[in-house]
DNA sequence: CGCCAGGCAACAC
DNA sequence: GTGTTGCATGGC
């Protein structure tokens, strides 16, 4: 996939079709432009400069030949636990802080002493709770450098459910898994792919049999979905600015 | 001030 | 399998 484009069509026999959640997600594209979600550079590789703003590149999973492929998978993966629920400016400060502290390797993180991994990443928010996910998933990440996790064995890791286990198989390891968040859920009621709320597990299953099975454009999907339900497809909706009116349903737009 | 942010576990039913 | 609640900081 080119920078800063967001274009991709869905192999059928022997043509090519795009379907409207694809043309849909290309209008995000060309509205909001390239995410650069995951992964960004590690953090041992910009020596501390904050990653808040990183744009330059579409999100993507990290390649398996990267030379700092190991550190950046388990730098997504803390990030994912630190941004629940959060927004990504604490989860940001909290991974710098992690960072400064040495903390970020998981021999290091499973053996720090709870509460300073909590007074360490305060600023994430449900910090006690999470200092004890971050020390779970520390403590079984080792196994994973040999043979990747199956989703089965991430969900039995206290602290991840459904949508942190799909984005570690996603931007981690490249797996094609559609992320059925709650703003993906939004997003696709009121544009009509679906007539009434759906489950994470029902909008996971659903909306990727409407995409590319190709972990590259899942990365970018998600992020051009939550930025749209950022920016635009609030509870209460900002449908003056929204770049899919003409695909909207919803009695406000 | 209230609402929301790149959710999850525990529990009830 | 669905619905509720506590967790907690920081930005707007």
């Amino acid at each position: 996939m080119e920078a800063g484009r967001f274009c991709h069509r869905r192999k059928k026999g022997h043509a090519y079709v795009s379907t409207d959640l694809m043309v849909m997600l290309e209008r995000l594209s060309a509205a909001y432009g390239p995410q650069g979600w995951w992964p960004l550079p590690t953090l041992a590789g910009i020596d501390g400069r904050n990653r808040v703003g990183y744009r330059a590149a579409p999100s993507m999973p990290v390649p398996s030949d990267a030379i700092n492929a190991s550190q950046a998978r388990f730098e997504i993966a803390v990030g994912a636990v630190l941004a629940q629920n959060t927004a990504w400016t604490g989860a940001t400060k909290a991974i710098l802080a992690l960072h400064h502290a040495g903390f970020l390797s998981p021999g290091v993180l499973a053996g720090i002493d709870e509460t300073l991994l909590g007074n360490t990443i305060h600023a994430a928010g449900t910090f006690k709770i999470k200092a004890r996910y971050l020390k779970a998933l520390a403590t079984a990440w080792p196994a994973f450098e040999f043979e990747q996790p199956t989703r089965t064995q991430l969900l039995t890791i206290q602290g991840i459910g459904y949508e942190t286990a799909d984005c570690i198989l996603l931007y981690c390891f490249g797996q094609p898994v559609f992320i059925g968040d709650a703003y993906a859920r939004r997003i696709l009621l009121r544009t009509g792919f679906f007539s009434s709320q759906q489950s994470y597990e029902s909008t996971r299953r659903a909306a990727a049999l409407l995409l590319p099975l190709d972990a590259t454009y899942l990365a970018e999907a998600h992020a051009l979905i939550d930025e749209h339900g950022k920016r635009c497809c609030r509870a209460k909706p900002l449908c003056k600015a929204c770049p899919l009116t003409r695909y909207c349903l919803d009695a406000r737009c």
